[in-house]
DNA sequence: TATGAATGAGACTTCATTCAT
DNA sequence: AATGAATGAAGTCTCATTCAT
């Protein structure tokens, strides 16, 4: 589907009728909905405004796209998934220092989902999630959970490789993943009226650090160890 | 919560005979449009269901309130900033260990946000934010940036009598506040459709002390800090 | 509802925004949409122009019906239904000649249905039945069905009183019935581009005198009438 | 009814070279949009649904057809008029009993015309008299008025041969039309959500029946003629 | 001759906002 | 002060029609 997209232009912009794209079409109008709808949310979203973003008319979506929920749903299901599967495999192959395996896992989301376009998901998941549950509940099950089960086997792997004191790997996990999600959220909403000088990498690895910090074993780690499980 | 509308009433424009009738009714309708703003977002908050929840007529929410956006900044301006300015006070007056404040922040930040309406304005601006620059201006320098002042101040103090180890407050600021922002805009969005076993509590404080857990002063403490520094 | 119609002017045509008159609102209104309806049908009928028939913006028709088909309910049943149960009344106060009450009853359906908006029901329950299942099932049940017993039994008390020969007196109901359907559509339809001289009310009787020579009892009829009959 | 596609084929505004194709093409269509047409009426018919079923892409319909409404007309047009023309004719060459005639012509009308798809041409005439007036003026006069001449003929044949008793030719030509038409477009509208037993073959027999008693000379038969006539 | 992707006018419907009462 | 009937701008979606291929 991208490669399509890489022809000549990717927006033609000028009326009249130009030469058929039926296999770019799709790819290329859940690329400009994606852009639009993560700057202003489902509702403020005018398809008028996606149209014309992907250089096609009103119609045209509607053409690929049964309506503007269906279009909501493309642009969650095929701008996310392989993502998803592409770090599974990444984390699957790695051997090594675990603590430096999520060093590279935080310095590639940045790069591959907090600079790209692909950052607006998970802002516009959480913006819309009430409003559209059948979405919530799949993006939930094929994508929040997924990735918690990845970052759980990597803390666990640290534990048995002894790298990283017992804990409870599931709020560990969670621990890892918020600021991922935050710093993504934070970019696509109220970053730009903050005037404190701030730079998301730094952020993100402060706070690994931080965590790695805590999760580490060390000669005098042992009795706080105690109070990071859940109680329930 | 109430107490605020006692105040000179800067929504009220016109004088009146009965005075609690009169001076709670703006209270009334931001307190409902909290509830409705907050369940559904700007957009599908129906001004009707407001005006019924607050147990008035849609015109009478006109009489207080210039426009929906209007009602939308009051909402925020007049169930937040009360809080804030109680944090700091609070903050403040505390004299003993940063660690034990930060706990009791936490503690504090889930018992009168996270389990009450007020979580909903996290949310909420994090999803308007770019329909409401404004607002969002207003949002970040006022609470946003605030809250940071106030969780610098504690972490300098910590530094400075010893308890935590060198570091630059204003990340690990944003360190510790990420998590409780997080927690709130979770539980007001995917949660409900998350079937993993989940406590926000324990994900507070699993979090919070994996963080202590880095910035505390040990004996052992001394390489690993001159990373967590920004680099710009 | 016809009585609050009947108050001052029942089109107020200008703009502005007039003495409330919640009332007679939902009864103007599907005045004025029998009224376009009937002449267009449901798809040609723009819901801009029953509003503007009715003297009401488009809005104001959403105030009392949930939709366009809502609407068009409302039309078939507050128009036709108190018509039914006035004729059932009339038929069975009736004691007299048979063939009487059957010129008396074409005269009133001219009257009260073929010459006022009524008649653009059947029009449009034909032309729409196959649009609209379930509102077509209402108006056989409802309307067709009944009016269809009344005639049967006016049928029946005639064979009964030696008035009228024997025979079906279900096929002999649809055979009175048919004219006066057709009539109306025929009226509703095709006839403004006829130039041929007609006139409905002689159509109507004509039709009627043939049926009901053909159904009187006479010395001579005796053989023919076994035909008559239905054979399934 | 393809053989009139054989003809100099008015809708074809183009040369072509391979004449069975060429040639069956607008005649595929006609019969395909006449299935559609009187299923659905002519607003809900979708081009698409009428190109899919005739085996041919949308564009290739206005290949042969400037539009929506030409297609219309060419329907009405094409698959009515044959078929008047050749009662014209078998009417004219009949000789022998005008009752017996008349009962041949229900008896054919509903074999060629009730249980074709045909029937759906008056149901659509009728419905769509209004939105088309060209189209209902071209009806009327090349085919209701016909059919009416044809019938008005037989009745004055009738009565010239003394089988008749003495009327308005007229109106009792329409009285006989009627009930055709009737039968057609009750099948096409409301019949199939009635549940009391019909059978459309008897009702149009009795129907005629009880007419031709009420037109037959009889010995008994003096006083009610008078009634008969029209009086305009 | 035939296709079907693309268009855009136009329809229904919603709902913030107004204002006579 | 309060109401709620009425409005109309604006948005989603449909589909007849066009035209490059």
């Amino acid at each position: 589907m991208q490669p399509k997209s890489a022809q000549p232009s990717t927006t033609t912009p000028k009326g009249g009728r130009w030469r058929r794209r039926k296999h770019a079409r799709p790819a290329e109008i859940v690329a400009a909905a994606l852009k639009v709808f993560s700057e202003r949310g489902f509702n403020a979203t005018r398809l008028d405004d996606v149209a014309r973003s992907a250089g096609v008319s009103k119609g045209t979506v509607y053409l690929y796209f049964e309506n503007k929920e269906a279009l909501f749903r493309a642009v969650v299901a095929e701008e996310v998934l392989p993502q998803i599967a592409r770090v599974e495999k990444m984390v699957d192959a790695y051997s090594g220092d675990m603590a430096e395996l999520l060093r590279q896992l935080v310095e590639q989301w940045w790069e591959t989902v907090g600079e790209s376009p692909l950052s607006g998901i998970p802002k516009l998941m959480m913006a819309e999630a009430s409003n559209f549950p059948e979405l919530a509940r799949f993006y939930v099950d094929n994508v929040v959970r997924r990735v918690r089960r990845i970052l759980v086997r990597v803390v666990e792997r640290g534990i048995d490789d002894g790298q990283f004191r017992s804990c409870d790997p599931a709020y560990v996990a969670r621990a890892l993943l918020a600021p991922l999600v935050f710093s993504v959220v934070w970019r696509r909403s109220l970053e730009q009226f903050d005037s404190d000088p701030y730079d998301a990498r730094t952020f993100l690895h402060v706070q690994l650090e931080l965590t790695l910090h805590g999760l580490t074993r060390t000669a005098a780690t042992t009795g706080a160890s105690s109070d990071d499980g859940p109680r329930h």
